[in-house]
DNA sequence: GGTTTAAATGCAATTTATTGCGCTTTATGC
DNA sequence: GCATAAAGCGCAATAAATTGCATTTAAACC
């Protein structure tokens, strides 16, 4: 499944069909679910249905699941390429600059 | 850093700290970002500052930023655990159940 | 097949996020 | 230093998500 290659609204389906597998691999309720998360059951039913919903709720759920650590992925928590630390002569950048025209088409 | 050890509130701004360094490295402006992603440059801003914020606006973030399969690590996409297809023999579960205090505490 | 209870659905109320706009602050390049 | 443009911030309006409740559907277990 490549989600590079889906709607948004496709992404938030697929994201709810797989919450909803995993509750259901620990063979839990949506109530269970929401009592551990603190998120209510409706919400969760939405959630599962592929409707959008709040990053704090997902991450309430994350936490219940004990899968926070997903939220990694999200931004590479090092960063700082190579070619950055080449770029800037000691301090660290704090906003974008640089005649844009260079990098941009 | 550890996700678990932090509140809610927490992740959220670190998250937004970690988009921002991600934007910089890229050295794109706040509003490069938000005419790639279409969310609007006040929603970018608030999502830096660790701002409660949209699964949906997320995710056209990470789109822009290339970064979409990283939502993979939410919940695996395979699923059903040995445990599970052991379980059940042939059909797939569809609800919670089972006497419930069986499985817990 | 009947019972139990998980899950789906519709609706209204409330809360929360998003956006645009104008203004201020300040990093960066010259 | 100074000019430029990125970023920060407050506010009000709009849009969107969350919630509770009542009802209906249908899986799961016997």
């Amino acid at each position: 499944m490549n989600l590079e290659a889906m709607s948004d609204k496709a992404i938030l389906g697929e994201l709810g069909g797989r919450l909803q597998r995993e509750r259901l691999n620990r063979n839990l309720t949506q109530a269970d679910l929401a009592l551990k998360s603190g998120v209510s059951i409706r919400s969760i039913q939405y959630l599962e249905t592929g409707h959008p919903c709040t990053l704090a709720s997902l991450i309430k759920i994350l936490r219940a699941l004990g899968n926070l650590t997903s939220l990694d992925a999200f931004f590479p928590e090092p960063g700082m390429s190579p070619v950055q630390l080449a770029r800037l002569k000691g301090r660290e950048r704090q906003r974008a600059s640089g005649s844009k025209r260079d990098e941009k088409g």
